[in-house]
DNA sequence: TTCGGAAACC
DNA sequence: GGTTTCCGAA
């Protein structure tokens, strides 16, 4: 059921552990949601490798403008949030496909440690990311 | 629906 | 800096 590859380490939901801003940001929400089985009606990994659908965009819209106390909040503004993280290489548009993004894992892990940079950031091994994901989980397990 | 500029907000 | 808000264009 739940494919190993997409197992986050505990840190890459906890806000406090993105130097730089102590709220929450939109994509540990995403992936907090993704994680959590009550909310496959609404969000759920489907398709290609890091890919996921956005099944109820106005539910989703909802629910992350309670986290973020903005009340109207809606999917316009939630998807240009989105787009915001094409340039930063966290997301990319699946294109074709409605409502689709994908994550680029490989950058999950540069944002919260950069000092990787150089061991992530060969695109002929797009699974790198994800093994050192699980590494890390791991890690965080033993301590 | 999706995109990205521009300005405002915190 | 990371959105939020608004919006014209494709």
């Amino acid at each position: 059921r739940s494919h190993p590859c997409f197992a986050f380490p505990d840190w890459a939901y906890k806000p406090e552990s993105s130097p730089g801003s102590r709220q929450i940001q939109l994509w540990h929400f995403i992936l907090e949601l993704l994680q959590k089985e009550e909310y496959q009606g609404v969000i759920a990994w489907q398709g290609d490798y890091g890919e996921f659908v956005i099944k109820d965009p106005d539910e989703v819209a909802r629910l992350w403008g309670i986290r973020k106390c903005k009340p109207h909040m809606n999917y316009d503004k939630l998807s240009r949030a989105l787009r915001y993280y094409y340039n930063k290489r966290i997301l990319h548009k699946t294109k074709g496909k409605r409502f689709t993004y994908k994550f680029n894992f490989s950058k999950v892990v540069l944002v919260n440690y950069p000092l990787l940079d150089m061991t992530l950031s060969s695109p002929s091994h797009p699974h790198l990311g994800c093994r050192i994901l699980l590494w890390y989980r791991l890690k965080m397990k033993e301590m």
